[in-house]
DNA sequence: AAATTGTACGAAAACGGTTTCGTGTTGACA
DNA sequence: TGTCAACACGAAACCGTTTTCGTACAATTT
């Protein structure tokens, strides 16, 4: 890369001092017309433009806001990362991304390096083995240091700092409710092991549905699917007990319950309705088309992303630390009744 | 954010110099064991970690790639970042994203934000609209700088520098090859207007193997879809033609095209078979799963890193631009015969 | 005893900007 | 003619680090 023009050499070029260049392209008063437009001309011609590098080191601030999130690859949390990238920009900031790949290990090694001075704040989803072993220690250090931090999503407790969340709970009750409402009563829950706290809440959610009914927990009708290799089995057990209706905690674990379905000779929704989680693709373009909690993940990135220029800013000047719940809907479409 | 404890900060508590701190703490020969060992324990006691931004400056590299991309909500896209992101970390470096959401404008705003010295090569797929409008003198100054710089994908062959592209032509070729030797010959094809590269060229592929087998190119057996809101309408025109297959140029077209057909009564594969393109979830969970050209956008992300990176450290000092072609291959799932 | 070498550290420049505080020149005014 | 303000600019410090070079002192060699 070919060195750029800077302030020194357009300063020599000129015959002028540093001072009075910067001070002329910052159209400072102190500077004559003359001279002002002799070294913008000279600046435009050499196509100058200010080292970021050097000004952040100066203003003690980059500009720039560090994101950690478990893995890309994934529709929720793109569009996370959608919401986040554009109301960052539209606030003169930067994103830098980092994937943590749900191991602990990383999520650890990119805190390091984006808390090196790189960014003014950081917006973190905590990664699978961090939740499994609730270990979030590594955190604690930027509150005491201040350092501006807001979670989203997948979050701890036990550290106090901003956090934007899904109203999960009221997620899973609005689903089987609906489920509820159309006339089933023999619902069957696919979800996460209990450590997953979002696949936990849904549960819960599940549950207060199904007791404000008197119908009782049928251990056998949860199914808590981990590793993906078998995720075609276990949700295949599910449907050796007598069901009329699935609800999914996402929208994979729906579409291979409508696969399962169908193979088995069964109608969707006549016979089973189904519910996934996390609106994408999927659940939009495939035949049925499912019925799904539309999760706004958008909407979760960009207040994640102003509750965070607004404790770099010091917009307000509000010390607690406040959590966002976001509230999801239900989108209905083929694969219910 | 509390100030963060520096060299200097180091060096006045212990009654020492910048320099001495500075040679300490990186092992210097010239610093005596004592000294190394009062200034290392209070840097590690005061949790001492070097501020990047001055090192970046000092150094004059960032450790950070820019990355420019049309949209992350985007199965493939995502999987392309995956690689870069993977292989950027592995290498010791850093990724800034920035999405120009198909605008000309923000591909141009981000150029600019991240060419002022913030990272030390820049990885870009190009917008839409700077496609359709053939206009990419705004990476011609990145070519004069000599700036490290790699298109991916989306590519315009006019700008001299490294490229990672798909064989898009073999791949829409070895789609329809499949077709027709599984006994179809009236293949319909769902693709985008001719300004997208990747659109045209794989609909070069189609009418090769079409010409090849004697067969007439129906132009009324193509459709061109653009706008989002009528792809349902458009497609189901091709179906009032006669046709046995359908080669759509992505997974959203090719989910659409089964629904229309089970909407016609038609069976998939029996009557129609049906293959995509960019192998996502929805080709993998929707039922029937769809065949369809996996494209490798990990390996992609990877490759294109990769290269950028050996230019950036000047691995190879090749000096003409070099083009990468990533092949697909197809992946036969129930869609198709 | 003088010269050389080695040891252990400090001063200062450099990276590319901004900003505060002079300072020389001019013109107006008493 | 002396004083003062306004104007236009430059010197230098600063952000946090590395690195080159200089140097004081002691130890060794001649």
């Amino acid at each position: 890369m070919k060195q750029k023009i800077t302030i020194k050499a357009i300063a020599k070029e000129l015959g002028v001092s540093n001072s009075t260049v910067s001070k002329a392209l910052s159209d400072s008063h102190e500077i004559s017309k003359e001279t002002k437009d002799r070294i913008r001309a000279f600046a435009k011609y050499s196509n100058y433009k200010p080292n970021s590098l050097a000004l952040q080191l100066r203003n003690q601030k980059t500009k720039v806001i560090g994101v950690i999130i478990p893995k890309i690859v994934h529709h929720f949390f793109s569009t996370v990362i959608s919401g986040i990238e554009n109301t960052a920009r539209e606030r003169g900031y930067n994103v830098m991304i980092c994937f943590s790949n749900n191991s602990y290990k990383r999520e650890v090694e990119n805190l390091e390096v984006l808390t090196n001075g790189s960014v003014d704040g950081l917006l973190v989803s905590l990664s699978k083995e961090t939740l499994e072993n609730h270990e979030s220690l590594h955190f604690q250090n930027l509150i005491e240091n201040e350092t501006p931090l807001v979670m989203f999503d997948r979050v701890d407790d036990r550290i106090q700092c901003d956090k934007v969340i899904v109203d999960d709970k009221g997620a899973g009750y609005k689903a089987t409710k609906y489920l509820l409402d159309s006339g089933c009563n023999k619902i069957g829950l696919i979800t996460t092991p209990q450590h997953i706290t979002v696949g936990a809440l849904r549960r819960d959610g599940y549950e207060r549905a199904l007791r404000e009914e008197g119908i009782f927990i049928d251990r056998k009708l949860i199914a808590e699917v981990d590793e993906e290799k078998v995720l075609h089995d276990e949700i295949a057990l599910l449907f050796d007990q007598e069901i009329d209706a699935i609800f999914a905690v996402n929208e994979i674990y729906a579409a291979v319950a409508i696969r399962i379905a169908k193979e088995k000779g069964l109608r969707i929704p006549q016979d089973v309705s189904v519910i996934g989680f996390t609106d994408g693709l999927i659940s939009e373009y495939s035949s049925p088309s499912i019925t799904t909690i539309v999760q706004h993940g958008y909407t979760m990135g960009k207040q994640a992303a102003e509750l965070l220029l607004d404790r770099i800013e010091n917009k307000n000047n509000i010390k607690e630390p406040q959590t966002k719940v976001i509230s999801s809907n239900l989108k209905v479409r083929e694969s219910s009744l």
